[in-house]
DNA sequence: AAGTAATTAAAACAAACGTTTGATTTGTAA
DNA sequence: TTACAAATCAAACGTTTGTTTTAATTACTT
C-alpha cells in the first residue's frame, strides 16, 4: 500500500515510491517522444518498476498519460509564482512605464526558462504534443494554466498601453509576444539551422530576449488612436 | 509496371498509379497523425493497394515518409511564387513604404494560406511534427524551403527600414514576424479556446491578419538609431 | 502472531505491427 | 504465340504492442 503520510514505509524521503516514479520517468519519454512512440515495457524498464504497475495504478497508457499531463502542470502552476510577482509588482507601481519593464523582463525570463531548464523544456514539449494531437488533457491545461496567464499578461499590455483599453483585438497581443517566445521552442532546430549554429549560447539567447522585447515594446508604445 | 512517360498504361489521365496514390494518402496520413501513429496497413487500405506495395516501392515505411516530405514540399516550392512574386514586385519599388505594404501582404497571404487551405495545413503539420521529432527530411527542406524564404523575407525587412542594414540582430526579426502567424497555426485549438470561438471564420481572420501587419511595422518603422 | 489488504513479479494473452515470401496477374517485346 | 520482367496479391513471418492473469511477496491492522 502506497501511504502518503506515513514516513515508515521510505526508508529515505528522497526514494520515491512506485507510482511517483512512474510519472516522473513518464513526464520524461512522453515529453521526448510523444504518447504512441513510447511504450510501456520501456517505460517499466527505466522506472524500474514491473510492466503490470502501470495498469495497477493507472487503469492504461492512455490513464498515465492524461495524469502525467496532469501532474506536470500542476507542478508547473505551483512553481509559477516567480512569474506572477512580476504582475504584482507592476499592478503597485501603477505607471505604464513600470507594465513596460515587466513586460520585458517576463518575456526575459520566458526565453530563458524555455530555453536553458530542462524542466520547462520538457513541459513545451508536452504542450507542443498535446497541440499536434489533443487528447481531454488539453482542456484541463489550458483553463488552469494558460488562460490565467493569458489574462494577467493582457492587463499588463493594457496597462503598458492605456490606448489600448477596451479594444477588439486586445487578446491579440499576447499572443504576438508568447508566439515570439514559443518559436524559439517548437522551430529550434530550425533556428539553429537558420543562424548556423550548433547550440544557443547564453549570448544569443540574451541577444533574443532583448530583440523580442525590444520589437514588441515598439509596437506597443508606438500605438497611437490612429492604429486602432 | 509503371511508366512515367507513357500515357498507354492510364486510361484517364486523372488516374493516379499506385505510387502516386501511395505518396497522396500518406502526405494526408502522415500530416494528421504522424508517422509512429500511422500504419502502413491504414495507409494501404485508403490508398486502395495491397499491404506489401508500400515496401515494394519505397523499401520501408521509414523511407516512405522521407519521399512523402520530398514529395510535398517539393511541390509546395514550384506552387509558392505567389510569394516570390510578392518579393520581387517590392523590389522594383526601392522605397520603403513599397516594402512595408508588400511585408503586410505577405502577412495576410501567410495566415490566410495557414488558416483556410487544407494543403497548407498539411504542409504546416508535417514541419510541425518534423521539428518535435526531426527526421533527416528536416535538413533538406529546411536548406531547400525554409531558408531561401527566411533570406527574401529579411531582404524585405532591409528595404523597409534601411536602419537595420548590418544590425546583428537582422536575422531575428523575420523570425518575429513568422512566429507570429505560425502560432495560429500550432497552437489554434488553445488559441480558439482563449477567444471562446468553435472555429476561425473569415473576420477574424482579417482582424488577425491586420494585427500581425500593424503589429510588426510598428516595430520595425519605430525604430530608430537609439534603439540599435 | 495471525490475517487481510496492498503491492510486486513472472508469464501469457490476443491484437497489431512492419516486413517478407511465393504465387499469380499484367503488360510488353521478341 | 512465346517469353520475360514488372506489378499485384493473399498469406504468413517474427516482433512488439497494451493488457490480463495468477501467484508470490510485502506491509499494515487487529
Amino acid at each position: 500500500m502506497e501511504t502518503t503520510t506515513s514516513l515508515q514505509t521510505e526508508q529515505k524521503a528522497e526514494e520515491l515510491g512506485t507510482k511517483a516514479r512512474l510519472l516522473s520517468v513518464a513526464e520524461k519519454l512522453f515529453a521526448e517522444r510523444g504518447l504512441a512512440a513510447t511504450s510501456i515495457r520501456d517505460l517499466a524498464r527505466k522506472a524500474e518498476v514491473n510492466i503490470a504497475a502501470v495498469n495497477y495504478y493507472f487503469g492504461s497508457k492512455e490513464n498515465l498519460y492524461l495524469e502525467t499531463l496532469r501532474h506536470t502542470f500542476q507542478k508547473a502552476i505551483v512553481s509559477s509564482p516567480r512569474f506572477d510577482q512580476l504582475l504584482k509588482e507592476a499592478q503597485t507601481t501603477k505607471t505604464p512605464q513600470a507594465a513596460q519593464q515587466a513586460i520585458a523582463e517576463y518575456i526575459e525570463l520566458f526565453i530563458k526558462l524555455i530555453l536553458t531548464s530542462d524542466e520547462a523544456r520538457r513541459h513545451a514539449c508536452l504542450m507542443s504534443r498535446e497541440m499536434s494531437d489533443p487528447t481531454p488533457a488539453l482542456d484541463v491545461v489550458v483553463a488552469e494554466f494558460i488562460l490565467p496567464k493569458h489574462k494577467a499578461l493582457t492587463a499588463l499590455i493594457v496597462q503598458a498601453q492605456p490606448a489600448l483599453t477596451g479594444s477588439k483585438d486586445l487578446p491579440f497581443y499576447a499572443l504576438s509576444i508568447v508566439s515570439q517566445c514559443l518559436h524559439y521552442h517548437f522551430a529550434l532546430p530550425i533556428i539553429l539551422k537558420l543562424l548556423n549554429k550548433k547550440e544557443m549560447t547564453p549570448e544569443v539567447i540574451n541577444q533574443v530576449a532583448k530583440h523580442i522585447a525590444s520589437f514588441s515594446l515598439r509596437a506597443l508604445t508606438s500605438l497611437t488612436p490612429n492604429n486602432l
